[in-house]
RNA sequence: GGGCGUGUAGCACAGCUGGAUAAUGCACCGGCCUCCUAAGCCGGGGAUCGCGGGUUCGAAUCCUGCCACGUCCGCCA
């Protein structure tokens, strides 16, 4: 509780010096009460009983005594040899009420690169999980009040996009369905969207440069090959052909992203680095370095061994015909980056852990700062991993479909005097925010088996649990304005305040710490799962403490019931939840 | 074979920059709608924190060995 360890700050400072204690020390120790409840914030005396020369439990009690007036406290009690500090709840709500200023317009810009998926096929739920992680976490920042731009790298060149451009001028629909005939039916649902549509054309080229008669076999090859090293040289018209073919994938793929209410600031495109040059100025300083190497055939790498890389320390970038491979690209994309923002953050897949490192130390034989990297780990199915290649999939277009299903059948059972468009509606929003919590409540690198059961759940500490605790502050919130209520004339607290209400301030005060541990450690989880304790709070204040009672408002309650509606709502957005104001 | 990540109740998951009786949800058992939306609330049972050693006043947390799972080890992207 960062308000309550400032508020007490010279105190301590005064206390803890008084009996010896390096500031240093007190201040690394002291901290949120891991027993909640003994306290809001907790002093363990052990790590200075030895130099101080008393016990523990004598240095806690001795503290408690002279904190023990303080205003912001109601209690500073010893036990156990810790020192347990307890927020007064006057106090707290004094300071609860007021939104903290959120004033970084003229701070750091963030650049945040997330999702980056290759353009040619419809989104699996295990791609998405970078999407809604990545655009989580840009939430969280701007929550947080930074400045953010989120970024989209298209992977607009290379053999996958080469592949996609071959197959769209050789084959027709014809070719293409009786080579996946033995595959299962496209889904005539998505029939029309672009995405679906054509990662069957990519799948057929797939198919034929590995089963195709071996004279075919390498006919394709050599026209992929060709396709490859024209995009790789920055040929513009083959460039733009590539585009022709990714260019409607794409836009299904972002279509499906923005029903999850996922968007981006920018999208930049790979080639944009080979065909400025950037690329190539980039392999002549690398050539320079002393850890540069040449192999036999002239391909060019950088031994990475010399700079703590352990395992396979050859880093290549550059082909003996003197083109780049993707990390080299990614190296300019990230000096570019650089030009562009003050810190960068990528959310990569585990898959790519090796890749980060070596553009990293890369970048630091640049003199180039390394970006921070969250990785994640993949999203299994119960058959494996999931691959479109081999049809191992749940496509996050088909879950989103089914989620707003189920989610429609729970509210016509729940609210059978809704209509039939607000039933669509609130369905809509529950399904996909229960579809994105499920997956951003779990830390990142944590990997899981997808479920329907899982990936549907609308109960306990799923999405809708939270956004049924704002309905509820919106329903007295709506009760408030009818009854002409403007704001709070005395906010006081109640001579024995009820465990609710002193609860939703503790939960209140403690809500900025939260948010800003989760945005400068990236992780969403620690935020998502606060905000499930914040409706837990909500809920029991709502049990404690009527807000309007037979037509008359509670001033104080009112007040602590709209500063929690606005934080819910805010925490929801945070998170990607649709803050739905009934349901 | 090597690098990295993960292993916590029946299931899922938090805690991991060392601190008190290991938090939460699901499932299970019992209770609460004359009262601001019961998608809620209250109570109950359930854990050798993967296994073995070590460091420490104190270890789920740090070190070390082993085991299981994931992932990478293209001059692919």
């Amino acid at each position: 509780m960062r308000i309550l360890l400032e508020a007490l700050d010279d105190d301590l400072e005064a206390a803890m010096s008084a009996l010896g204690v390096d500031a240093a020390l007190w201040r690394k120790v002291i901290g949120p009460a891991r027993e909640r409840a003994e306290g809001d914030v907790a002093l363990p005396c052990f790590p200075f009983a030895k130099a101080v020369g008393q016990s523990p439990a004598d240095i806690a009690s001795a503290l408690a005594e002279r904190l023990g007036d303080h205003p912001a406290l109601l209690e500073a009690r010893a036990s156990n040899g810790y020192l347990n500090l307890v927020a007064n709840p006057a106090w707290l709500l004094e300071h609860v009420l007021a939104p903290p200023p959120r004033n970084d317009a003229d701070g750091p810009l963030r650049l945040i690169e997330h999702t980056s998926a290759n353009p040619n096929g419809p989104f699996h739920v295990g791609r998405a999980r970078n999407a809604i992680l990545g655009d989580t976490l840009v939430r969280l920042h701007r929550l947080a009040g930074h400045r953010v731009r989120s970024e989209y790298y298209v992977d607009d060149m290379g053999k996958q996009v080469g592949v996609l451009a071959w197959a769209l001028k050789h084959l027709d629909e014809g070719r293409v369905n009786a080579l996946l005939a033995e595959r299962e039916a496209p889904d005539p649902t998505w029939e029309t969207k672009a995405d679906h549509a054509r990662v069957r054309w990519y799948q057929a080229a797939q198919l034929l440069r590995q089963e195709a008669p071996e004279e075919e076999q390498a006919l394709i090859e050599a026209e992929i090959a060709d396709l490859v090293h024209a995009s790789e040289h920055g040929d513009a018209s083959v460039l733009a052909s590539f585009e022709a073919a990714y260019g409607p994938v794409l836009d299904g793929m972002l279509e499906t992203l923005s029903r999850l209410g996922i968007t981006f600031d920018a999208f930049t495109k790979e080639s944009t680095f080979v065909v400025d040059g950037s690329v190539a100025a980039l392999m002549d300083e690398l050539e320079a370095l002393d850890i540069h190497g040449v192999a036999d055939n002239g391909a060019r790498f950088l031994d990475l061994g010399q700079r703590g890389l352990k395992g396979k320390t050859d880093f290549f970038y550059r082909r003996a015909d003197g083109s780049s491979l993707y990390a080299t690209r990614d190296l300019a994309y990230h000096r570019w980056k650089w030009t562009q923002a003050d810190q960068l953050i990528d959310v990569l897949g585990e898959d790519h852990r090796l890749q980060a490192q070596q553009v990293g130390l890369t970048l630091a034989e640049l003199g180039v700062e390394a970006p921070e990297v969250v990785f994640y780990s993949f999203i299994k199915l119960p058959e494996g991993k999931m691959s479109t290649r081999r049809g191992n999939v749940v496509f996050m277009d088909d879950l989103l479909e089914e989620a707003t299903a189920q989610a429609a059948d729970l509210v016509r059972g729940l609210r059978p005097d809704y209509d039939e468009a607000e039933v669509k509606a609130i369905a809509e929003a529950v399904a996909i925010s229960a579809v994105r919590f499920n997956i951003v409540r779990v830390s990142p690198e944590k990997g899981f088996t997808f479920t329907w059961e899982d990936a549907l759940s609308l109960d306990g500490g799923s999405a809708p649990f939270a956004m049924y605790a704002h309905t509820r502050a919106c329903a007295i919130a709506r009760r408030l304005e009818a009854a002409g209520w403007a704001g709070a004339e005395q906010v006081v607290l109640p001579r024995s305040p009820a465990p609710g209400l002193v609860e939703i301030l503790r939960l209140l005060a403690v809500h900025h710490d939260v948010l800003m541990q989760a945005v400068e450690q990236h992780r969403p989880h620690l935020f998502a799962l606060h905000l499930l304790d914040l409706a837990t709070a909500y809920n029991a204040f709502y049990r404690d403490c009527p807000v309007l009672d037979g037509g008359v408002v509670h001033d104080t309650h009112a007040a602590v019931s709209e500063r929690a509606r606005q934080v819910l709502h805010d925490g929801l957005v945070g998170v990607g939840i649709v803050p739905l104001e009934h349901m």
